[in-house]
DNA sequence: AAATAAAAATGAACTGGTTTAGGAAATAAG
DNA sequence: CTTATTTCCTAAACCAGTTCATTTTTATTT
């Protein structure tokens, strides 16, 4: 049980449970490990677990029918990922998720995340409360997309997600912010209009 | 409490209720009626109330720095609408929510809201799951507005919110859509290069 | 350490959508 | 039914960000 801790203890930080509940909830939990450029998703198949990251970092994009990549997330250590379209309505994904190095992660799947709901009712709680978080990011990043200037997304960024930003490819950030790679290139040597 | 149900069914979508429940339930919601153009939520101030609309027609939206609007969500019969961060956050609210047409309002407060998913867990899974499904549609809102065209996503939004799309002021669906209200109207008259 | 592949930079030409400024229609209010 | 207000349309100039094509730098593999 001890490898799979870092979860209980994050889902603890948002409920309590008993040592018992523990136990059961730690029984569901796997740890996998990836290479780099690993996929653990892939359009066209259901996306069969959820996955919180202990050691590593991921991406979580779509390629479009241009052959574009856009990065709707991005996970490392503490943070969960998935194509969460494809996980709560388990229909095919539309989204690769990519290990961007080599990591370590605890995943649990959809059918057993939906036992342990029905077994520990204040799980519903936990989920509740994240996913709500969750929703509350993504509206800022909508708005942030329709009032912010490319540079102006990237300052931001950069101010909040520094560590990030020092660990994946530049191509990927760029398409996180909704912006070409060449334009990142200019913003960060300064070679855009202004400034 | 018959004034009521609506809200009683739409929750009875997801979960079963005893006739305890429902009344426990029904005695925390309350009607509410507004005239057209007034305002339910103000930036500055906290969101209260979660709104279901029984009748009418509001809108959700930003006014950035530079004074241009920005429309985050849109509610006709049968949907709900807040300043969602606000709400869950409490905190100062940034989104003005305004009716389109003079409308009718279920709404619970947030107090109440916490007592009852206290005193009847299982809407804890009812909160979940159309909480999650708010997420994925905007997940999907977002990666269309990276991979569309003003004017695909003005066809895509046309043919799933047809209903909406007639109700709503041109320049408030612009500003959902993500660009200009000129360029809407080029759009609906075919003035753009292609086409 | 050499060879190869992947990522980042650069610059010129271009374009999807904005801005500005106006006029025409439709709605609402007295 | 008349006036005021809000909404919608048009057109030309403009700009933030893209595209394309090539080079340099940095990782990865042998």
């Amino acid at each position: 049980m001890g490898d799979v801790l870092p979860v209980i203890h994050y889902i603890e930080r948002y409920v309590d449970l008993s040592d018992e509940e523990k136990n059961h909830l730690a029984s569901f939990l796997k740890i996998t490990k990836v290479k780099k450029r690993q996929f653990i998703v892939q359009p066209g198949f259901v996306c069969s677990h959820k996955s919180y990251v202990v050691k590593g970092a991921f991406r979580g994009y779509l390629v479009d029918k241009e052959g574009r990549e856009h990065t709707l997330s991005f996970a490392i250590e503490d943070w969960w990922i998935s194509d969460y379209s494809s996980l709560i309505y388990q229909e095919p994904a539309t989204l690769f998720v990519e290990a961007l190095e080599d990591s370590v992660l605890i995943q649990i799947t959809y059918e057993d995340e939906q036992k342990f709901l029905a077994d520990i009712p204040k799980l519903e709680k936990f989920e509740r409360i994240i996913t709500q978080r969750s929703l509350a990011f993504q509206q800022k990043r909508l708005l942030s997309n329709f009032t912010k200037t490319a540079e102006e997304r990237y300052d931001e960024f950069m101010s909040k997600y520094a560590a990030i930003a020092k660990r994946v490819p530049q191509y990927a950030l760029a398409s996180y912010l909704g912006f070409s790679t060449e334009y990142l290139s200019k913003i960060r040597n300064g070679k855009t209009s202004k400034s």
